[in-house]
DNA sequence: TAGATTGTTAATCGATTAACAATC
DNA sequence: TAGATTGTTAATCGATTAACAATC
């Protein structure tokens, strides 16, 4: 068994896929841990104690192959899996993350997309016809999707997610302004887009207060 | 001059917010550090330390008042200052933002929403008509907001963020899948929405690798 | 007063950084 | 080979937790 990997490396990982895949497209070819640090503005060494969490990808006197490292990290990540997903809530925030996410890309497929409103059953948003939450659980049983993301309104985000565990769903990706409070065997991951504005706005009166 | 708030505890206070306003709402007048950790997941200890880097909101032997340290915690976040802010970008994530996020209820005020597309200036978003890109100028000048929200696309961000930037804003908040670089003496805060789904495939991986 | 709970100091734990031998 | 850069150990730093005297 190895070694469990913190939280902390495990909430930078996708920002180094998002590096390595920068470069990737670019065309750069390798990349040593000291000039990844400089673009990524960290230690070089927290790149390579991070990295190390999982295996030894670089090649020393060289540093790491961009491609290689790109698809490590994919497998790590679990992009590789083709986790299937299911939505729920067709409204703005639904209709905009399954429009801005490049789900392929990311190596996730979107499976459907319910919704309990007549006025949007029927509907279509990429590509996907929305259907009624009422059928969700025929397809869930069917499907089998490893996750959902909620996008309803924060009065029926526990319902759903009680219904949806019931179903057998182990992930959740919960938008709504309530926090999902983690469920026996469930793994949840809030999205809370407010706290980021209020973040900013603190560090904005911090720095007018220490300008004084 | 006070001591540096640590950005761990920074990243938490808007939590702290949340919950606080979930009591208040709710009628709860007391609360104590310990029962606030129980519903929290936190440790009281680390709640009492927390607020502490901002001041003794607290009494012996009775707890918090809680309508009191609501209005503290948003003093803290600067949500009493009015901030306000312009929105670049008004594409489906902007109108989700700028439907969905209760900017007043929250202590911000969204005062424009701007974009260089023709099909869209004019059109309506909750209540604000979009304007021209090319006139920002002119607006930011007159209105002076803190704050802008970049909705626009990735190849975009960073030339309307340093054309922004010299028109005085301070702060960003970023939601393309790209790093606005800190730029020298303004703020930043990036939302990746993909970075969570990446975590959440993560942990799935690996719990069943966990599971095995 | 007695009980409760804070504010705060000290102890522990974990994460980050520095350093360097291994090696490509 | 010489130079570069990793993987990894040890040192440092910071954050979290525990403990308790102060006090409502």
């Amino acid at each position: 068994m190895e070694k469990k990997v913190s939280g902390s490396v495990v909430n930078r990982l996708p920002r180094y896929y998002r590096h390595i895949t920068d470069l990737y497209e670019s065309g750069v070819e390798r990349i040593s841990s000291k000039e990844l640090s400089r673009r990524m503005n960290v230690t070089a060494s927290q790149i390579r104690q991070d990295l190390n969490c999982f295996g030894g990808f670089g090649q020393q006197g060289y540093g790491y192959n961009v491609e290689m490292l790109r698809s490590e990290i994919a497998k790590i990540l679990g992009l590789d899996r083709g986790y299937t997903a299911v939505m729920v809530g067709a409204g703005h925030m639904g209709r905009t993350f399954a429009t801005n996410t490049k789900f392929e890309s990311r190596g996730f497929k979107l499976i459907g997309i319910f919704d309990s409103s007549p006025s949007v059953i029927g509907t279509d948003i990429q590509g996907h016809t929305v259907m009624d939450y009422a059928e969700i659980g025929d397809f869930v049983r069917e499907h089998k999707p490893e996750m959902a993301i909620l996008t309803v309104p924060k009065e029926a985000t526990k319902s759903v997610a009680e219904d949806l565990r019931a179903l057998g769903i182990k992930a959740f990706m919960n938008f709504s302004y309530t926090e999902l409070r983690e469920m026996e065997g469930v793994i949840v991951e809030n999205v809370h887009l407010s706290d980021s504005l209020m973040r900013l706005s603190y560090k904005i009166s911090e720095k007018e207060d220490g300008g004084r």
